[in-house]
DNA sequence: TGACTTACTGTATATAAATACAGTACCCTC
DNA sequence: GAGGGTACTGTATTTATATACAGTAAGTCA
């Protein structure tokens, strides 16, 4: 499942953007681009990045300035949000000294492999700690040990389940005693694992 | 070699730079900057980027839009994380084009403000889905409504409780009925309140 | 005490850069 | 041989955005 065929002179237009992001951490503007390619006027690189954005290469945000963001690329992460060391008593002000790591989102905290996230939808997984809305994050993966938490596809649904052995059945398990545990084998749909849980993100409204 | 250090505001504004090119492809605006922390004017945002460029962390180009560079050292690089989105049926490969959003973690998914990360001790917030080991990720603030989860100094230890409303008193509760709500005012050592918890991160092994 | 830095608000102006419209020319293919 | 996509030139208009200047308030330094 590959994006649309490019002709020379959009591929040319899109290394070109891609050079350039990488070089000034920034887009170019419309004008640049026509002066890198000397075109005299701007509608040439309008009708291009039409082009690019139509086959799915970039997105552009319309009015605004050298708002492109080339897709399919994965692109680098922030610095963190530091993380409260010690708590010494008395102290009048939250000191920088007290910062002595940095909490990221990144591969590097979650391990090796491929990774993506799931919002959770419902309550099965609530005495897991794992509620409604939450995002769990997860390493791709098509088998995994009992006792892990993993997403499995039933049919069109993607679930949040305990990966369980009882006896000589390996089952997915909900962590709410309302849901029905689901064999792994000899279920109609078949469960097919998509990865192991790694993480979880909440945001607070 | 290292460079000079950052003031808290500096810090935060460098990681939101790049958080938000990580994200978008390109640099933000001085407008977007000030809208995501919330300033009225543009004049602290330039402040903060003259200190950022004379300090040598970014470097710009006068009076072109959104130049902005990210200089420097090899940071905690990272890709955020792609989210999957709807998982349609008899799909044999998780296809790129069902990832439309990336979850990041930081300060500009977190709303403006200062913030930290607090790791979570015990289980006085179990029912709240608080688990011992998470981080807590905290907006910096000295108040906060009733009905917030809030991070509290009580003497030494920072803890994470529920801010109520209990008639006139307002207090601090744990969601776990083992533990004594703490009256916010009346008590000995008096609790202060560092921030609000605004989001959660787990990870799990 | 006064000078200096950080961290902003508020208003006004200038301009880099996106957009719009009207063309030309050269392929394809049905 | 008409219609559609690609690949541009040329000019005019609008606007998103950078810059400039004036000011407030709190903290640090010597």
């Amino acid at each position: 499942m590959s994006l649309p065929a490019l002709t020379d002179r959009q591929r040319a237009l899109l290394d070109h953007l891609a050079s350039f992001v990488a070089k000034r951490g920034y887009a170019p503007s419309l004008q640049e681009i026509a002066h890198a390619f000397g075109f005299s006027s701007l509608q040439g690189v309008k009708d291009h990045l039409k082009a690019l954005e139509r086959k799915g290469y970039v997105r552009r945000r319309p009015g605004q300035r050298r708002a492109i963001t080339l897709m399919g690329q994965p692109r680098p992460f922030a610095t963190g949000i530091p993380i409260l060391g010690r708590v010494p008593a008395g102290t009048p002000q939250l000191a920088l000294e007290q910062y002595d790591e940095r909490l990221t989102l990144d591969t590097a905290t979650l391990g090796p492999g491929r990774h993506f996230a799931l919002q959770v939808k419902g309550d099965s997984m609530i005495h897991a700690g794992i509620h409604d809305g939450d995002y769990v994050l997860v390493r791709q993966q098509d088998t995994a040990e009992p006792g892990a938490i993993v997403v499995a596809l039933l049919g069109e649904d993607a679930t949040v389940k305990y990966l369980r052995r009882r006896g000589r059945q390996v089952r997915l398990e909900a962590a709410n005693p309302a849901y029905q545990p689901i064999p792994l084998h000899g279920h109609v749909p078949a469960p097919r694992i998509l990865g192991r849980v790694v993480g979880l993100y909440r945001t607070f409204r």
